[in-house]
DNA sequence: ATGGCCGATGCAAGCGCTTACAATGCTGCA
DNA sequence: TGCAGCATTGTAAGCGCTTGCATCGGCCAT
């Protein structure tokens, strides 16, 4: 028994009759341990109800079998798919995910990243490739394997696994100026060390380019994350003469902000304007109209990134990138130009 | 040096020309240590850019400052809000919360706790008292420290910071009833193993009886939370004959799916069928018609939560419980009887 | 001047577990 | 029959930190 009344190793060991390392070995590597003895230990085990204590495992096999992940946020849902996923998938192969949240604080992140290599975690899952590259010093130092998430840069400081960001951006952007648009406003993010926010606003400007448009004349709005800073951005851009005819966000968030603010506008989508967004979260699809968007595959990549993070972790492999398939959703809230 | 390649609290004290006692002194009671020798300490500490080891310190201290919460879904927004204001206020006391999900499965939240207790957690946030009483001991057993939330029973095994689900459910369905309805229909979350969903069932079931309706013909389809599942009951509910002119909800998202459902059948909300939600989830607010509601203070409920749950770590107290006030929020998916 | 105190620091014993290495007892083959 | 070799188990040394207790000066009151 230690302090806190929890029986202990050694009092399985004592009880089954065997030593410490026997009873280690039977819950760590069964093979090593003979039947009957093991049974025995089992036994013991269970009648007194022993869970190994976590620090001291740790402690003495340094390794924690914890994966840790930062997410810029937990109130909503862009993340929240994934990262299920990804749990599941970490949990299926024996790991435990710890999430921390930066509140998309450049600073709270660089102190989570720390607290969680204090913790132990064997591997990171990291949003998005943009940060201090100190950090990224600092974990090759602590030898800590590192995966991004959310983004696909092939010759970044650390693997990646997401979807391009620019080009799913650039194909929505496409089909809006094939719909006739002309006069396109965009609401995004904010994309100081946000590299998805960065890389929609360039594919927008790509297909403006393409097509003969001004992109220097891009109405853009920076806000941060939230409906209601979507609903406020989209009033801006309604000011402009002549107003857009559609408003790209980047993502689904801002965007139900827009077509909320649009219905209070009395400006009927997508008659009046057309409005899209970007992520496909479930809101897209309640809204009314629901919402054109891209949709990126979530839990396909949470389950990659689990299992290449492990590998990483087991193999001591330095990591691959890889890119998903995104896709644009047609719905209601984009329609053609008409006025 | 430790295999890691990170700096112990002995590359610290070398390099401080102290012992290891005096650097472990700096850093958790700084006052026990004169000046000029903690300066010296701490700038050791920082050229090394030492980082104490979590286990280890867990180990010797028998204490982690770190709180474990048990939800039982992360992929929703119920939990979010409330969990986001107890990390926060966790986070100013120097605690650190652990989140884990059950997915409303009774054993994995049983492994869960185990899970937690395991790590040192201090204390433990669970959602509901509903569980089997094994657990309430083996917690009392570990001496874990135990507080439940969004729920509110003042004299269940553990005590809790919550609300009055019965008396809130009740009070919406009054309104109901006071708006004409009589033939009122129920969609609820599963009511097995969760005591939320089965106190807003007789919140319900009261406020029939005392309006001389009979509560034993109330048609309640359970299904699992999911706007889908809510749908899909929706649509069962309006099969009724006569059919009902008011679908109650035991939650936003059953209710979200039920409107959706509802402008699929052709029907008209509130016109043809009110619908009522549970929460006040931001989707509430988004939907259109806008769901009538009942208001959960989420954020005061997380934060009361944290403020209690680490004083009865700290102050080794049984702690008390706490009932919250809700809110109704009559938006435009509840009207009046009017066929 | 001397003893007693007290504040600052060091010493060293764990915390509960893993694991390299040692010890033991069999098995099977020459 | 004897011994190499293997499978099984035990021994004990840490993992990096906290903390009770010992130590050591310096200061004050006698």
């Amino acid at each position: 028994m230690n302090l806190r009344g929890a029986p202990t190793l050694v009092d399985v060991a004592r009880r089954a009759g065997v030593s410490t390392a026997t009873v280690s070995r039977c819950l760590n590597a069964p093979d090593l341990v003979v039947e009957a003895t093991r049974e025995r230990v089992m036994a013991a085990v269970d009648t007194l109800g022993y869970t190994p204590n976590f620090a001291a495992r740790v402690m003495a096999a340094q390794r924690t079998f914890t994966i840790g992940a930062i997410i810029p946020t937990m109130e909503n849902a862009i993340f929240a798919r994934g990262l299920q996923a990804f749990q599941e998938e970490l949990h299926r192969r024996g790991y435990t995910l710890l999430v921390a949240s930066s509140a998309y604080d450049p600073d709270m992140e660089k102190s989570q990243i720390r607290t969680l290599v204090a913790r132990g975690a064997d591997g990171l899952l990291l949003i998005g490739h943009d940060r201090d590259p100190l950090i990224y010093d600092y974990l090759k130092r602590q030898d800590v394997p590192t995966l991004v998430a959310w983004s696909f840069l092939p010759d970044a400081r650390a693997p990646s696994i997401g979807f391009d960001n620019r080009k799913a951006m650039f194909d929505l952007a496409e089909a809006v100026i094939r719909l006739g648009h002309r006069r396109i406003a965009m609401i995004s993010g904010v994309s100081q060390g946000n590299d998805r926010a960065r890389q929609r606003i360039e594919g927008l400007k790509d297909a403006l380019m393409a097509h003969g448009l001004d992109p220097g004349a891009l109405a853009i709005i920076e806000t941060p994350y939230g409906i209601e800073n979507g609903g406020a951005a989209f009033k801006t851009q309604m000011t402009l003469t002549p107003r857009p005819t559609a408003v790209m966000c980047g993502n689904d968030v801002l965007a139900v902000g827009a077509l909320g603010m649009a219905q209070n506008l009395g400006l009927r989508v997508p008659q009046d304007v057309s409005i899209t967004g970007f992520d496909d979260i479930e809101l897209a699809s309640i809204v009314s109209p629901a919402l054109t968007t891209v949709h990126v595959p979530h839990r396909e990549m949470g389950r990659c990134a689990a299992r290449e993070l492990v590998d990483m972790v087991e193999r001591k492999s330095a990591g691959v990138s890889m890119r998903l398939g995104t896709e644009i959703i047609m719905r209601l809230s984009l329609g053609p130009y008409a006025s």
